[in-house]
DNA sequence: CATAATATGATATAAAGTATCATCTATGTT
DNA sequence: AACATAGATGATACTTTATATCATATTATG
């Protein structure tokens, strides 16, 4: 089960997987598009009888992007789980989010060597050395092209 | 001047740069470092008399963006002038935004072919096709690379 | 000049995010 | 088991960011 892979994820960093963070978690891979903090809070507040207050759901968002369980995106302000919790997928390089318009999935892609090289590349042109990178593009996604194709 | 190319700029769309929105445009020339639409609308409460609304900056804001005269920053939610206002610099292809950790300054470039070649490469691997291109990188630039060197 | 279209003012409110201090809980120590 | 301590959460208040709505003013055009 992916919150158990979390669990020894978090474990590894000496951190804990707690019963809110997991809550938190779960609201989010659960999810087929990205959340904002305060939708990822209703959900939360609906499966259980004691409110969380926002402040929590902004910390705990915080921690479980630290441990790399959960991704911002700083175009939207919106966050999406990792795609790469359950497999031992490591963060080596940069991650990129294909943002569908059609239907609002998300789909993380590791940036190729010749991406990276070439944005490397573009910012060099100008004296800049890039520190991060981290993209949001927006296209359409697979499943949108096709049905769109049939007037769906 | 700068000011009267946004003018010509804006009456070749039919549109009219007036008081409010010279004075919007003005303050984010002005600005070495991008700014919210509070601090714009603070800086240009500063000079008036009259007290522009928020809502005010924020509909300007709009405008400006779609005249190309300022670009938005999506992941600060702040606003620059667009550094090709005089020039006829057209925006055929995607502007990319390199943001300066160090003095928070930015520099805007164009996305070279390779660098979009790349990323539409590496989309299409997933299967998608990507409709816009607008990144924002941070890195250091190169004043401030020397002046760290120098221990400044 | 009348009038329609644009632009701005004014007010209220929603949504997003942070600061701060109190309380609770897991964990290790004696 | 009792205790101390660090880490996590609760509670409250507040700041910042953004939008909705309706009234008023300004400009272009017949």
């Amino acid at each position: 089960m992916l919150l158990r892979a979390a669990e020894v994820s978090c474990a590894e960093n000496g951190a804990r997987l707690t019963e809110r963070r997991r809550q938190v978690l779960s609201v989010l891979m659960q999810s087929s598009s990205p959340l904002s903090a305060y939708e990822v809070l209703d959900l939360c507040n609906l499966s259980t009888t004691s409110a969380m207050p926002a402040m929590s759901v902004y910390r705990i968002l915080d921690f479980l992007e630290q441990q790399l369980l959960v991704h911002r995106l700083s175009t939207s302000n919106k966050y999406v789980s990792c795609a790469h919790i359950a497999c031992d997928h490591k963060h080596f390089q940069a991650t990129h989010f294909l943002l569908c318009e059609g239907c609002s999935s998300v789909e993380e892609v590791d940036a190729t060597q010749e991406a990276s090289d070439a944005l490397e590349q573009m910012a060099e042109t100008v004296g800049f050395k890039l520190t991060t990178q981290q993209f949001e593009l927006s296209g359409i996604c697979t499943t949108c092209q096709n049905s769109a194709g049939r007037g769906l």
